[in-house]
RNA sequence: GGGUCAGUAGCUCAGUUGGUUAGAGCGCGUGCCUUAUAAGCACGAGGUGGGAGGUUCAAUUCCUCCCUGACCCA
């Protein structure tokens, strides 16, 4: 006996069920202890932060994640799982911050750095709980107990050890970068942070004339435009576009020096004099607009750069390389002096004249009216963009050069790409593309941040008496312990602890006697994430051995975020330190947007809660949609009516038709057993076609899968479930599970039925873990998880594809006929005398001959009659292969188009015999056309696709009499389910009906009685009765029924 | 502002060496079938394949430009 299912069963409750007895049963554990050794497959979890709360995106990721992981299990290999969480970075010291109240990095060091980061430790895991609820309600298989954690002391050992790597290699260096900083934190903003703060700002936008003092065009001035005047102080160069052409034009007594695509920058009429390329005025000296400062260094002159556009200004910009990252790259490149005559706190330094201690953007309209006054304005105008302020303090951003520490990944950055080809993205063109191109255009990595909550960048320094700067980089804690002067002072009364401020408190001595210390920052928190398949293990001071078996990773997924994130961490610090990718094979899932095509926002109040979800549809249904609803890489519109779609299509179809199976197996008292199974050649020839399909079926499964492809592989399934399965095999055969014909056939049709759910159920399993699971127990004997088994392969030799064209066609001749039923009102419950098909060879013919019964069976016809090519009824018609006749007759191809469309019968026939005709000065081949048959005279015909059938519509009246008795047995079979009858209950009935009627009921007493379970049927009843009020063929029919 | 990806029916999506009638599901309308099915089937309505050019005998498919959206970076 097998275990039913109940009624309208509540997905939701059924996990919680299997929840506890995964949990009893220990099987996660079990998938991956009883798996070998020695075949082992690597994942490597990418750490979330659980101070925030898990969403819906979080959910697709690990589905991903987890599917591919059961997958491989169920496939043999040992798929070890360890969990991760990132717990350093601005995120957490920006939500301590607002706990806290404190509004800068002055206030935090008032409230002490000590007290701040014991906050930021507390604060990483607020939403732990949830997270493991998370974990547990989607079925995410992760060893939670085994997790890393970035902030332990030995994670920080091993991404120190990687540090140094960098550092002795010279790939980590001190330098300086433009970053967007906020004058009142006084310190740079992340990206993320800008993002957020964009307002629409007035600023001038100004013309500038630079008075050409070398070369060819002295005397001439360049004319400059530039929206921040401000920074005008600290110019020391002008840049234009090598490629693009320049002018010099009269326009009245001014001799000016423009692009010429910005000649409509100019206020008045104009003659162009001369033309040139803009690499032509390279090394051009100008005079300077301000002499602030004593310069080191040549400056005042043109340089070329192809980030100059001709979009807007004059095609000419000017280079104060302190405050703009194009800017600072032009001075790195021609070592220009880098002028910063604005400070750190947004004011002007002491030496910036009468500019000094004014803030920067306020001196813009008197450094403006300065250069009114000294004839260099050339015109002035204002334009409202949106500009970046600091969305603490709601002032404006300036772009500003900071001491930071560098990774040079660009010195590498070849072996990158040429790395990244090793791996197997998905979808492919992320790869290729988004990443690929990254990779090309890649800048050095700023490591450093002036933050307090993260991994400590462990150098020390000192200054020497020129003021040069020594640095020491340490790699080890047993290092530090060695070098450090003052360790066991340090950590006399606390915990040993490698972050700040502890760690700044250490102080190391050089063989001369110089002191070293720590330089203030921490680093950047993707460098930890990008850290982890060594520095989860500790490697290199344990698990050596463990980790060069476990990298790189087979398989990593994340969303489509991550890819200048972990996926580039873990990529730049693999390549070097280990000279591989860290990966082998990667998904990279979209975004989830709501419904619209919105972002999820808490303010628009459009976020999808998990939670919600599962607890409403269950977490199978969920990770189905998230998965083959839409192509994984896609951006997601998360719609909650598709999910109550997956729900009825496809859960319901499969739990129905495992119900099917379970109600007649128990009746018919089946019980699945290898030693009693009926070799697939003994079977029922659909049994082998739908065991065919299975097979076809599995071996696309695997091969998707294999590529990764989980929404093509999810898709097979479902098809395969819904349409062949249920709709096909399963409704045919009802019959015959109700009345097999012996024994064999009723072990063959049962057996098939069971291989089939059960293979499905395996293929479904690593995508819906709960009711898969459910449902093999209930089919094997209830103890082994389906979780737990192996996947059986694709059996080749059980692929039929003569059987599948077969059913294919058999599918398709059903289709038709039933199509001119409907347009002819012709019931499918009255029989029909035949149909014709039209058969132009052999094998077709003896296709429909294999099929034959299926078709008459589903469409009610009594005869299957074949018309021969050559009868004379048949009208051939013949359209034209194009891929055939396209690169024969090119130019002419409309033309034979048109001579192929109007061939007449014996046109075709001719070619059918001689293999060509030659008609118009054309030679026409078999090859160039396709033989159809589009009519057959005298006859209501029905054609698709190549495929043509005609129906006789005649009736006669015994046909007539047939379709009564079937009308008449669905009239009580309907009547008997919507009361509620057992399928057993024998009935006796009573029939008020007219004479006709009446007359064929009782002559075929023993079909009807046989089909509706009766005993009895009357003609007369006594008064009391109900009559139940239908019709039959516009004829009325009464009838009542009782029990006996 | 730069880069990447996408845009096919009301919605969700298929569709490869470029081949002429662009498909499916959901939803809508009308019928039909059914004692596993809140299921299924057929028919119907619904498409300037985002827009404009170009290459070609032939473009949803290849190229260019533009528009819209999403993401990443400034």
């Amino acid at each position: 006996m097998y275990d039913n299912l109940p009624e309208n069963i509540s997905l939701p409750s059924l996990e919680n069920e299997l929840l506890e007895f995964w949990a009893k049963d220990n099987t996660f554990e079990k998938s991956i202890s009883t798996r070998s050794q020695d075949k082992h497959y690597t994942f490597y979890e990418g750490p979330p932060t659980a101070n925030g709360l898990p969403g819906i995106h979080h959910v697709i990721a690990r589905t991903v994640k987890d599917i591919i992981c059961r997958y491989k299990t169920m496939q043999g290999y040992r798929v070890n799982r360890k969990a991760g969480w990132d717990t350093h970075g601005l995120p957490v010291e920006v939500e301590v911050e607002k706990q806290l109240g404190l509004r800068s990095r002055d206030e935090i060091y008032d409230f002490g750095a000590e007290k701040f980061n014991q906050e930021c430790k507390k604060s990483i895991f607020k939403y732990l709980s949830q997270w493991e609820e998370l974990t547990r309600k989607m079925a995410y298989w992760i060893n939670l107990d085994d997790a890393y954690v970035t902030f332990h002391n030995e994670y920080i050992e091993s991404v120190w050890w990687a540090l140094k790597k960098f550092f002795d290699a010279g790939l980590m260096v001190k330098g300086f970068k433009i970053q967007p900083f906020c004058p009142i934190c006084e310190s740079p903003l992340s990206s993320h942070e800008v993002a957020q703060g964009y307002v629409d700002l007035k600023d001038p936008s100004i013309y500038i004339k630079f008075r050409v003092s070398s070369g060819k065009y002295k005397g001439n001035d360049i004319l400059v435009w530039t929206t921040t005047p401000w920074t005008l102080p600290s110019n020391v160069a002008l840049c234009v576009n090598p490629e693009a052409d320049y002018v010099l034009v009269k326009s009245g007594e001014e001799n000016l020096i423009l692009a010429e695509a910005r000649l409509s920058a100019l206020k008045d009429e104009y003659q162009i004099v001369e033309k040139f390329k803009g690499g032509e005025l390279e090394k051009t000296e100008y005079e300077p607009l301000f002499k602030f400062f004593e310069l080191e260094k040549k400056a005042y002159y043109v340089t070329i750069g192809n980030f100059v556009t001709m979009e807007d200004g004059t095609g000419i910009v000017h280079i104060a390389p302190a405050f703009g990252e194009d800017d600072y790259n032009i001075g790195l490149k021609y070592d220009l002096p880098l002028l910063q005559a604005v400070g750190r706190n947004g004011l002007f330094k002491p030496e910036a004249g009468k500019y000094a201690g004014r803030n920067f953007k306020e001196a813009d309209p008197d450094i403006t009216l300065e250069l009114k006054m000294s004839g260099r304005l050339y015109k002035k105008e204002m334009f409202t963009h949106s500009y970046p302020h600091c969305w603490r303090h709601k002032v404006p951003l300036m772009y500003y050069a900071t001491d930071s520490w560098f990774i040079r990944t660009t010195t590498y950055k070849d072996k990158m790409i040429a790395m990244n080809r090793q791996i197997n993205w998905n979808p492919e063109e992320f790869g290729t593309g988004r990443f690929g191109n990254w990779l090309e255009e890649n800048k050095d990595w700023a490591l450093s941040r002036n933050r307090f909550w993260g991994t400590p960048l462990p150098v020390w320094y000192y200054t020497d008496d020129k003021g040069k700067e020594h640095y020491e980089c340490i790699g080890s804690i047993e290092e530090l312990k060695s070098k450090a002067v003052n360790f066991d002072e340090v950590y006399k009364d606390i915990p040993f602890d490698l972050h700040k401020p502890y760690i700044d408190k250490i102080k190391l001595v050089t063989p001369d006697g110089k002191e070293l210390k720590r330089v203030p920052e921490v680093i950047d928190c993707w460098f930890d994430s990008g850290s982890m398949p060594f520095a989860q293990y500790h490697y290199p001071f344990e698990n050596k051995e463990w980790f060069e078996q476990n990298y790189p990773a087979d398989f990593i997924a994340e969303g489509v975020d991550q890819t200048r994130g972990w996926f580039y961490s873990l990529h730049a610090i693999g390549t070097f330190l280990f000279d591989r990718p860290a990966y082998k094979n990667l998904i990279v899932n979209g975004l989830i947007l709501d419904k619209h095509g919105k972002k999820m926002s808490k303010s628009l109040g459009n976020v999808v809660n998990p939670f919600d979800m599962m607890e409403k549809y269950g977490a199978d249904v969920l990770r189905w949609y998230l998965v083959a609803n839409s192509p994984i890489g896609k951006s997601k519109n998360f719609d909650e009516d598709e999910l109550i779609d997956v729900k009825n299509k496809f859960f319901d179809t499969l739990i129905n038709t495992y119900k099917f199976f379970v109600i007649y197996s128990n009746m018919k008292g089946f019980t699945y057993s290898e030693n009693e199974k009926v070799e697939l050649s003994k079977r029922a020839e659909i049994d082998r076609w739908i065991i065919s399909k299975l097979n076809t079926l599995k071996k696309k499964y695997f091969e998707t899968l294999d590529g990764y492809e989980i929404t093509k592989a999810s898709r097979f399934v479902y098809d395969f479930t819904i349409d062949e399965l249920s709709n096909w095999y399963v409704r045919r055969n009802r019959k015959r599970f109700r009345n097999p014909e012996n024994d064999t056939d009723m072990r063959s049709a049962y057996q098939t039925l069971y291989e089939c759910l059960i293979e499905i159920i395996k293929m479904v399993a690593p995508v819906s873990p709960f009711l898969t699971d459910k449902l093999y127990l209930n089919l094997t004997n209830g103890k082994t998880s389906v979780h737990l088994t192996e996947f059986t392969g694709c059996d080749e030799k059980s692929i039929d594809s003569n059987l599948e064209e077969q059913m294919q066609t058999a599918q398709e001749i059903v289709y038709l006929v039933r199509a001119v039923r409907v347009k002819n009102n012709l019931k499918v419950r009255q029989p029909l005398k035949q149909i014709l098909v039209p058969v132009l060879n052999a094998h077709y013919r003896e296709t429909l001959e294999k099929v034959k019964g299926i078709i008459l069976e589903e469409i009610n016809v009594k005869e299957l009659n074949y018309i021969e090519g050559d009868s004379d009824i048949i009208v051939k018609k013949a359209k034209p292969n194009f891929k055939s006749i396209g690169p024969k007759f090119g130019k002419d191809v409309k033309k034979v188009q048109q001579l192929i469309n109007g061939l007449v019968k014996s046109e075709i026939s001719e070619i059918e015999k001689n293999g060509s005709l030659s008609k118009d000065g054309f030679e026409i081949t078999s090859g160039d056309i396709e033989i159809f048959t589009e009519n057959i005279e005298g006859w209501i015909v029905e054609s698709s696709g190549g495929l043509t059938i005609a129906l006789d519509t005649k009736l006669d009246d015994k046909l007539i009499e047939e379709g009564i008795i079937r009308e008449f047995i669905n009239r009580v079979q309907n009547y008997r389910k919507n009361n509620n009858f057992d399928v057993s209950d024998r009935i006796k009935i009573t029939l008020r009906t007219t004479e006709k009627i009446l007359d064929i009921v009782k002559n075929n007493f023993d079909i009807i009685s046989n089909e509706i379970g009766c005993t009895e049927i009357a003609d007369t009843g006594n008064k009391d009765m109900e009559f139940f009020v239908t019709d039959i063929n516009e004829a009325k029919c009464e009838f009542h029924v009782e029990k006996v």
